[in-house]
RNA sequence: GCGCCCGUAGCUCAGGUGGAUAGAGCAUCGGCCUUCUAAGCCGAGGGUCGCAGGUUCGAGUCCUGCCGGGCGCACCA
C-alpha cells in the first residue's frame, strides 16, 4: 500500500531497529520532514526508544544508524540531527525510478486498493423538494461527491444516494403555497399559509401547472382536489429541477430514496415493533419516545407525536435500518450545519436496533457565504430570494464552483470569494492548476511529441539535476498518500492543498526557462528525455487528482484577446 | 444555560492525524514582458497560531478551563 521507496527503508529500518534492542512490538514510525535539508524521510525512532533503552536519544540514533544497510534500502545518506532524529537521503535513482511507475500506472495512479473493499453508502444533498438547491446544497454535493470518490480512489465500493423528503408537512405547506399563488394568478384575494414558501419558483410552478394542466380544468376542480395534485406537480418538478441542477454540476446520484417508499413498505412499522419489543420505547403524555439517553443523547425523543402523527426522527431511523439492510457496511451522511443537532440521536438509535456504533458517520457541513466586492451576498430564505445553485455555477462555471467548495474543509464556515472566482489568472487555485497542466500538453506540443510517448531510461533520468526537478518527482510520489489520507479524512481540501503546490512547484519550474533558454523543457540537451518524462508524470499525477475532484482537465487554456 | 463547530499574517484560508526555522493566495512595496502561452515571473515586509494551564524529549496539532464567533437546542423537517 505504501508507495515504493518508504516500504523498503522501513524494512530495513525495522531490522536495524531490533538489531539495537528494540522490543519486538516496537514499531518504527516514517514521516517526511516538510524542510528538505532534514532529507527525504526522518525517523523519531531513537527518541521514542531512548526511554525505554534508558540511553540517550543521541546515542541511539547513532547505534541505529551503524546496524543500517544503507545499499539495502536505496539510501544515500544518514545523519543524526537535532535532539536525535535520523534523517534520511534516498538515492535520487529511487525517485526517477518513481517517475517510471507514475507513467506505467498512468490512470490508476493515486488509485490503491484495500484487501476487504466495504460497501459505502454517501448520502448527501437530500434536499427537500420544496424548491431548488442554494448555495450551502453546493458545498454538501461537491464535498460528498469527492468524498464518496475517495473511497472509490481507496478500494470501496460506494453508492452515492439523495434522501428525498417527500413525506412530510412540508409538502402540503408547498402545495397549499402553490394554491396561494394560483389563486392570486386568477384574480382571487389568496395569503400564503403560515410558514409557507415565498420564493418566485413558487409563482412559477403555479404557472406551469395552469399551462400544462390547462386553467378550465383547474378552476373546474374541488379546491382540495386541486391541492393535492399541486403538491404532485410541484414536487415532480422540485426534484426533475434538483437532479438537472446535480447533474450539470457533475453530481451523479446512483439512487434517489425516496421517505414514501419507507411508509409504502411498511419499514416504519417494522421499526416500532423491533423497538417495542425491545422496551426501548414508551409512552408518555400521549405520545411515544425512544429511549435514546440510554444510548448517549441527552434526552429522550418522541417517535410518535400526542396526535399520533410520526416525527421526522422515526422514519429517519427506518431510513438508516433500510441502508443496513441494503448491505453497507458504512453509512456515511452528509448533513448541514442546520442539523448537527441531530447527530446524537441518530447515532443513539443504531445501537437501539443493534447495528454497530461505527456504521454511520455524520459529516456536518457549515454554512456559506457568498461575497462580492467584499460585501456579502445576502441570502434569506424566509424573503424567498436566495443564490441559487444553479446562478451560482452558471456565473463561476462549474469547475471553479466546485473547487471553490472543496478547498476549505467542510468543519469551517467559509465565504465564497465571487470576485476571486471570477478571476481568471492564476491567483484563481483552479486555473492555477488547470493552467499548470495545459502548459506541459503545449510542451509536448512544441516538441511534437505525444505526451504517452514520453520515454527515458534511468541513465537519461539522471541527468535531472535540478533541485526543482528533484522537488517535483518527489511531491509526484506523495500523491497516492494524498488520496490516502484525504479518505480517511473524508477531507478533499487535502487533494486540493496538495494540488496547488504541486502546481506551484511545477510552474515556477517551467519559467525557469523563461529566463534561461537551456533550461526550457524541450531544450536540447541529454536532460532533454528526463524532463519529458517529469513533464508526463506531472501532467498524469494533476490530470487524475483534478479528475478526483470532478474538475476537468483542459489541454490548453485560451486566453482572450 | 447546554451541545457541536470554528479562532493561524491586514483579509480569505492551508497546515499530510505530535516533530526541527508556521505556509499559500489576495492586499502592500520593489524588480522583470520580442514567453517552451507574461490571464505571467522573481523578491521583500508582515505571526505572543484567541488566553491560561497540563501531558510529552517535543504542542498550531492531544487534554482541561476560560474568552470570542457561528449553528443548533420542538410532540418542525
Amino acid at each position: 500500500m505504501k508507495p515504493e521507496p518508504a516500504t523498503t527503508l522501513v524494512d530495513e529500518l525495522r531490522r536495524a531497529v531490533r538489531e539495537v534492542g528494540a522490543p519486538e512490538d516496537f514499531e518504527p514510525g516514517l514521516e517526511r520532514p516538510r524542510d528538505t535539508s532534514h532529507g527525504d524521510y526522518a525517523t523519531n525512532a531513537a527518541l521514542v526508544l531512548s526511554g525505554r533503552l534508558g540511553e540517550p536519544a543521541r546515542d541511539v540514533a547513532n547505534r541505529i544508524l551503524q546496524a543500517f544497510d544503507k545499499e539495502a534500502a536505496g539510501v544515500m545518506e544518514i545523519e543524526v540531527a537535532g535532539p536525535g532524529f535520523l534523517n534520511f537521503r534516498l538515492r535520487d535513482a529511487v525517485y526517477w525510478r518513481g517517475l517510471l511507475r507514475i507513467l506505467k500506472a498512468d490512470h490508476a495512479y493515486g488509485r490503491s486498493a484495500r484487501d476487504r473493499p466495504r460497501a459505502v453508502n454517501v448520502e448527501f444533498v437530500s434536499a427537500n423538494p420544496t424548491g431548488p438547491l442554494h448555495v450551502a446544497h453546493g458545498r454538501g454535493a461537491a464535498i460528498g461527491d469527492v468524498v464518496a470518490s475517495l473511497f472509490e480512489w481507496t478500494g470501496d465500493a460506494v453508492t452515492r444516494e439523495f434522501y428525498v423528503n417527500d413525506a412530510g408537512r412540508q409538502i402540503d405547506l408547498l402545495a397549499a403555497s402553490v394554491e396561494a399563488r394560483f389563486q392570486q394568478r386568477v384574480g382571487e384575494e389568496a395569503e400564503l399559509p403560515e410558514g409557507g414558501y415565498m420564493g418566485e419558483y413558487v409563482r412559477e410552478l403555479a404557472d406551469r401547472a395552469i399551462q400544462e394542466e390547462g386553467l378550465e380544468r383547474l378552476l373546474g376542480m374541488e379546491p382540495e382536489e386541486r391541492v393535492v395534485l399541486f403538491g404532485k406537480l410541484a414536487i415532480r418538478w422540485v426534484r426533475e429541477g434538483h437532479e438537472r441542477d446535480l447533474d450539470d454540476f457533475r453530481v451523479h446520484m446512483d439512487l434517489f430514496r425516496e421517505e414514501s417508499g419507507l411508509y409504502t413498505r411498511g419499514e416504519i412499522e417494522g421499526v416500532l415493533e423491533r423497538l417495542r419489543a425491545g422496551e426501548l420505547i414508551y409512552e408518555e403524555g400521549g405520545a411515544t419516545w425512544l429511549r435514546t439517553a440510554r444510548f448517549g443523547d441527552e434526552k429522550d425523543r418522541v417517535l410518535i407525536k400526542s396526535d399520533g402523527s410520526y416525527t421526522y426522527f422515526l422514519p429517519d431511523i427506518a431510513y438508516h435500518l433500510d441502508k443496513r439492510s441494503r448491505g453497507f457496511d458504512l453509512a456515511v451522511d452528509v448533513w448541514g450545519a442546520d442539523h448537527h443537532g441531530h447527530v446524537g440521536r441518530m447515532k443513539a438509535a443504531l445501537p437501539a436496533l443493534e447495528l454497530p456504533e461505527d456504521f454511520l458517520e455524520v459529516v456536518i457541513i457549515q454554512l456559506v457565504t457568498v461575497t462580492r466586492g467584499g460585501k456579502e451576498v445576502r441570502m434569506s430564505k424566509r424573503a424567498g430570494q436566495f443564490v441559487t445553485l444553479r446562478k451560482l455555477f452558471e456565473e463561476t462555471g462549474v469547475d471553479v464552483a466546485r473547487y471553490f467548495f472543496l478547498m476549505r474543509r467542510a468543519e469551517v464556515p467559509m465565504s465564497f470569494d465571487l470576485d476571486l472566482a471570477l478571476d481568471t489568472s492564476e491567483a484563481n487555485p483552479v486555473y492555477k492548476i488547470q493552467y499548470a497542466h495545459a502548459r506541459l500538453c503545449s510542451v509536448f506540443e512544441r516538441a511534437s511529441l505525444r505526451p504517452e510517448e514520453a520515454r527515458a531510461t534511468e541513465e537519461e533520468l539522471a541527468e535531472l539535476r535540478r533541485e526543482s526537478e528533484r522537488e517535483i518527482a518527489k511531491s509526484l510520489q506523495r500523491f497516492p498518500d494524498v488520496v490516502l489520507g484525504a479518505a480517511q479524512a473524508r477531507a478533499p481540501s487535502q487533494v486540493c492543498a496538495y494540488l496547488e503546490r504541486v502546481a506551484g512547484l511545477v510552474n515556477a519550474w517551467y519559467h525557469e526557462g523563461n529566463l534561461d533558454p537551456s533550461l526550457r523543457i524541450i531544450a536540447d540537451g541529454p536532460a532533454r528525455p528526463g524532463r519529458l518524462v517529469l513533464a508526463r508524470a506531472v501532467q498524469i499525477t494533476l490530470r487524475n487528482g483534478l479528475r478526483l475532484l470532478g474538475i476537468s482537465v483542459p489541454q490548453r487554456m485560451d486566453r482572450e484577446e
